[in-house]
DNA sequence: TTCATATTCAACCATATGGTTGACCTTAGC
DNA sequence: GCTAAGGTCAACCATATGGTTGAATATGAA
C-alpha cells in the first residue's frame, strides 16, 4: 500500500471510519469523545483513527492528556481528482449529501 | 459489507482495479484483453472484475465465448456525493486527471 | 467430431484487517 | 505523592483479501 490513493480509498471503505469523518465534519473531537457513540473498544477506535491519520484524512494534536482529532479534507482531493476523470460529477448537490449522511448516521453503529 | 459505499470504496482501494477502470475508460474490453498487461493470472483478474461488478463499477456481457467489460460510472456517483460533503471539490480539472492517470499507468504493473 | 480459446471454479496459501483484552505510559487533580 | 482519566501498545483471534494452480465448462473453428 504505497500509493496514497490506496490508503485513502481503503480508509474510506470502512463505515466506522466514514462515520468518524462525518462526526469530525461538525467539530474537532477528542479520541474518547469520538469513541463514545460506537459499540466497540477505545483501542479499536484508536486504530481506526491511526488509519485515518496515515491516509492523511485527519490530523491529531495532543494538548495536555487529550488528543484532538480534526478533519484534513485536502487528502480527499487526490481521490476526487482521480474520480473526476470518470465524468460522474454533478454540480455540487448538498441536499443529496445530507440525505446520504443521514442514512449513514441512521445505520446501526457497527 | 452490506453498504454499497463500502463496496465501491473497497473496490477502488486496489491499484489493479483502478488501472482496470482506467483502461475501460478508453474502451470496452474482453476479460483476456483486460488481463494482458498485468503480471498475474487470468483467474486473479477474473476475481478483480467480479469485485468491480459487485460494486456496480462495471458491467459484463457475454457474447459468444467472449465476456465484455464496460465501465458503469454511475456507481461512482454515490461515492462522489458522499465526498462532496467535505467540500474538497475544485471545478473539474481534466489536466490534473490526466497527470494522475499517467502516474497510475506508469507505475510498475502489480 | 475434435481441438483450441475464453473464462470460471475450487482448493489452497500467505498476509491483511478489524476486533478483543490487559498491561502500560502520561498528564491532571486532590 | 496518590489516584484517576486519556490513550496507546502488544498479543491474540477470526475472518477477509489477493494471489496461486489445476480442473472444469462453454463456445467457436477446422
Amino acid at each position: 500500500m504505497t500509493n496514497p490513493l490506496d490508503q485513502v480509498f481503503a480508509a474510506l471503505a470502512d463505515p466506522t471510519r466514514r462515520a468518524i469523518l462525518a462526526m469530525l465534519l461538525e467539530d474537532d473531537m477528542a479520541v474518547t469523545d469520538v469513541a463514545e457513540p460506537f459499540a466497540m473498544s477505545l483501542a479499536a477506535i484508536s486504530k481506526h483513527l491511526q488509519i485515518l491519520v496515515e491516509a492523511g484524512l485527519i490530523a491529531q494534536e495532543k494538548r495536555g492528556r487529550v488528543k484532538w482529532c480534526k478533519l484534513e479534507p485536502d487528502a480527499l482531493r487526490a481521490a476526487s481528482v482521480w474520480m473526476q476523470g470518470f465524468g460522474v460529477f454533478d454540480p455540487v448537490d448538498l441536499d443529496a449529501f445530507e440525505r446520504f449522511l443521514a442514512d449513514e448516521l441512521a445505520d446501526p453503529i457497527p
